[in-house]
DNA sequence: AGCACGCCGACT
DNA sequence: GTCGGCGTGCTC
């Protein structure tokens, strides 16, 4: 007999996850399977990860209900892949299969209950009825037991269960999201029925033959409720073929496009990687406008010439219609888009695409990291530098982590491409670890913009303390008078306006979470408050809720203040802003950019999202509102973010003929930072921050490890978190001496409370590995049965925010 | 995580 | 004497 260990995928973190059970013949590695579990033989998904035939006599083993077909599988790769996720950021194995894996493929399991040769003899009247119910209608399933006895049912249907008197079956159903075209074909074309509208279908398939089922409703009137008769009557045969959803995937004109000298040497560089057909990484490094994309594009084009794959990761949804457009205008409906707001059934169409080899190119965001794609030949990460590559809930992994695993698996080469590459990895080209391509020599011919860098302080100091400068102002005035369009950056952080009563000082907070509501204003102009952690909104109070003064005051700039005052500063200038509030819509986006780019307007005002890659030719003024508000966050990356954001804002001036200006407002024209974005010196700026950062251990000298806490007990959550760090302490001087870790804290998290949740955490710095992460996971799970289900607590491995 | 088992308080 | 609360322990 065979026996297959199967993880189960519905087992929380802290519980083992692998268990042994008979394998019928068709079971194989990477199999999804569904397996009773437990006393009650809850059916359950797993995945077979081991086939052997050691057994154990104390065990008795179950069996294996339902092997789902090949198709739809974990190659070894990706049951490798899971498994790597699931221990490298101290997951469940549920939650790894579920990033690597679109499990509602599958299709849903449905149980069904049968009476057995096992008549029960004495029961109390409802069990008696649940039974009579179930003899009477064999097969029932378990929904519509339910839907008759209410949720009650299940304690008698166990009951019966566990007496023999019902047996418990589960099917795998197949999936239903699938969509289809109906064609319809006429069988008998003598047939004539009472009605025209019937007879008018029969005819014009006699005539016309195979056609589509809309179609033919549209042209004869016919309903499909009528065709479906027909088709009952045998009058009409139904065909139905699988129809992919896919967005997107308009085709363009082809433009011929040539490479410079440079670009050229750049792309045969990469492509001669990948012609070696064994792992590697290299870092794309081009200073803005330097045509990094035709490269990526001139590469992608020798590796799918070759017969391989690419997967191409851009940092944000809003990102990947034009990525789309570019690429699908040379590979068409080769093209596979993958992120996370597509609809379930697009999502799926995508993925059996790709899984069937249909789609020479995947485009999408992080998540798009685990697309299936056959035959692997390059993996591209676009602007590599961008922190949403890593995820920040379960599974908390790294993009770049997994493209590095799935190019040493599958011999593919990670091209990682950035005008401001992450420090971490820069110090990894310099390290020799990934091949360094740089692209545009520094003042070459990717013209850089005049940096006026605007001294805010002199501005105060003359008594003006709006969001716009004087020298902002002055030049956006120009600007508009020469016809010619500005952007201005805000950056979201500190950009929120909040209530605050000038009586007593107290700013407006959330009564459930540790944070300041933000003011909004609704299209009627009523204003009103909200937790933007919550949800919890209330009306704009007219006296202080705390000591009733009527001196209730706005503080901060939010993107719909400086569009009022801009109004007042340009009369007559056309703003567009952009930004959460006005881009609910993927096509109030579009339409915000398309406007912008049509010259509808004057000044395009928003957040992050208009920094990134949007070519405007008629842009010449850009400025970034206060570039010190990311400057100054006590996090590591701060430094980093701020240049990375400041040089890309400046980038984005002068890359058409007309000469740019790029404005940068701050309280700190002196800082370093800013100096080195003012030269867009990279160099300089890695010198600094390199340094910077082993001088006080930071990554890439370390790994962080962010160990988060949260209770509703306040006095317990201190108490154990306390409790954990002694633990961790007592491990690491005693069984585990090998493994060096700081420990900082516990201390109360940035934002202490949210919806009334209170959290702490333990910050730690490390080197991550199978040791490491094996005596925090040990911990981990220690911890959550010491105190079950009263805290929690989670790990973040290199975590974003801290 | 679920789910069953089991041990105590509030009822017919 | 039974129904149902939720603390404890297990899942091949």
């Amino acid at each position: 007999m065979k026996f297959a260990t199967v993880k189960l995928l519905s087992l929380p973190f802290h519980v083992p996850n692998g268990y042994d059970y008979i394998v019928p013949d068709d079971g194989f590695v990477g199999a999804f399977v569904t397996v009773p579990l437990g006393a009650s033989n809850k059916v359950s998904l797993g995945v077979i990860t081991k086939i052997h035939d050691a057994t154990d006599s104390d065990i008795s083993y179950k069996q294996i209900d339902h092997v789902y077909e090949k198709e739809y599988s974990l190659t070894p790769v990706m049951l490798g892949l899971a498994e790597y996720i699931e221990e490298t950021t101290l997951c469940s194995f549920g939650d790894a299969v579920r990033a690597v894996f679109p499990v509602s493929v599958l299709g849903t399991v449905k149980e069904y209950y049968e009476p057995t040769d096992k008549i029960p003899e004495e029961l109390n009247d409802k069990v008696t009825a649940v039974y009579a119910y179930v003899a009477s209608n064999p097969g029932v399933s378990g929904r519509k037991m339910t839907s008759e006895f209410g949720t009650t049912v299940t304690d008698a249907l166990r009951y019966l269960c566990r007496n023999g008197h019902l047996r418990r079956i589960a099917v795998a159903e197949e999936n239903t999201n699938v969509a289809y075209d109906e064609f319809y074909l006429c069988a008998d074309k003598e047939a004539k029925t009472k009605s025209p509208k019937m007879n008018a279908a029969i005819a014009y398939l006699a005539e016309h033959g195979r056609t589509e089922k809309t179609a033919l409703c549209e042209k004869t009137g016919v309903t499909p409720a009528a065709l479906k008769t027909l088709v009952e009557r045998g009058i009409l045969t139904l065909e139905k073929c699988e129809r992919y959803r896919t967005p997107y995937l308009t085709e363009t004109a082809k433009t011929a496009v040539s490479l410079t000298e440079e670009q050229e040497k750049a792309c045969g560089e990469v492509a001669a990687l990948c012609e070696k057909n064994e792992p590697a990484a290299a870092l794309l490094f081009g200073v803005t406008g330097s045509g990094k994309t035709l490269v990526i594009k001139s590469i992608c084009d020798r590796v799918i010439a070759s017969g391989k794959r690419v997967i191409m990761l851009v940092p944000e949804i809003s990102l990947t219609p034009q990525s789309v457009r570019i690429f699908s205008s040379y590979y068409g409906d080769r093209i596979a888009v993958l992120h996370s707001s597509l609809s379930e059934g697009e999502r799926l169409d995508a993925w059996k695409r790709i899984r069937r080899g249909e789609a020479d190119m995947v485009i999408g965001t992080r998540s798009a990291s685990f697309a299936p794609v056959p035959n692997l030949g390059l993996f591209v990460i676009d602007e590599e530098q961008e922190h949403t590559y890593k995820s920040d809930s379960s599974p908390k992994y790294r993009a770049k982590d997994v493209a590095r695993y799935r190019c040493a698996k599958e011999n593919a080469v990670m091209l990682l491409s950035s005008a401001t590459p992450s420090v971490e990895s820069y110090y990894l080209a310099m390290q020799g670890k990934y091949k360094l391509i740089k692209l545009g020599s520094r003042y070459g011919k990717a013209r850089l913009p005049e940096v006026v860098v605007a001294d805010l302080r002199k501005d105060a100091a003359e008594g003006r303390i709006g969001p716009i400068g004087s020298t902002l102002q002055r030049l956006l005035e120009d600007n508009v008078e020469n016809g010619n369009q500005s952007v201005l950056f805000l950056n979201r952080r500190g950009y929120n306006r909040y209530l605050s009563c000038k009586m007593c000082g107290e700013v407006i907070m959330c009564p459930h979470c540790d944070v300041s509501l933000t003011y909004h204003k609704r299209k009627d102009n009523a204003g009103y408050l909200m937790c933007h952690y919550c949800g919890y909104r209330i009306p704009e109070p007219e006296t202080c809720p705390k000591c009733g003064s009527p001196h209730i005051g706005h503080i901060g700039y939010g993107t719909q203040k400086i569009d009022e005052e801009l109004s007042v500063m340009l009369p007559g200038a056309r703003v567009l802003r952009m930004d959460a509030d006005t881009t609910t819509s993927k096509s109030a986006y579009d339409r915000i950019l398309g406007d912008f780019r049509a010259h509808r307007a004057d000044v395009l005002l928003g957040t992050q999202m208009v920094t990134k890659g949007h070519d405007f030719p008629d842009v010449t003024l850009v400025g970034v509102v206060m570039a010190d508000n990311s400057l100054y966050l006590d996090d590591y990356h701060a430094q980093e973010r701020t240049f990375s954001l400041l040089t890309q804002v400046i980038g984005r001036a002068g890359r058409a003929d007309k000469p740019g200006v790029a404005v940068i407002q701050t309280l700190n024209p002196d800082h370093d930072i800013i100096t080195y974005a003012k030269a867009q010196d990279y160099e300089r700026f890695y010198k600094g921050e390199i340094r910077m950062r082993e001088a006080l251990l930071f990554p890439p000298f370390c790994d962080l490890l962010l160990l988060s806490f949260t209770s509703e007990d306040e006095e317990l959550l201190k108490r154990s978190s306390e409790d954990f760090k002694r633990m961790l302490e007592y491990d690491l001087q005693n069984e585990h001496k090998d493994v060096k870790m700081l420990i900082y804290g516990p201390c109360e998290m940035q934002i202490y409370r949210i919806n009334g949740v209170c959290r702490m955490q333990i910050l730690c710095k490390f080197r991550s590995g199978k040791r490491s992460r094996a005596v925090i996971s040990a911990l981990m799970k220690r911890f959550i049965s010491k105190y079950p289900r009263r805290v929690t607590v989670s790990a973040d491995i290199n975590p974003n925010q801290m």
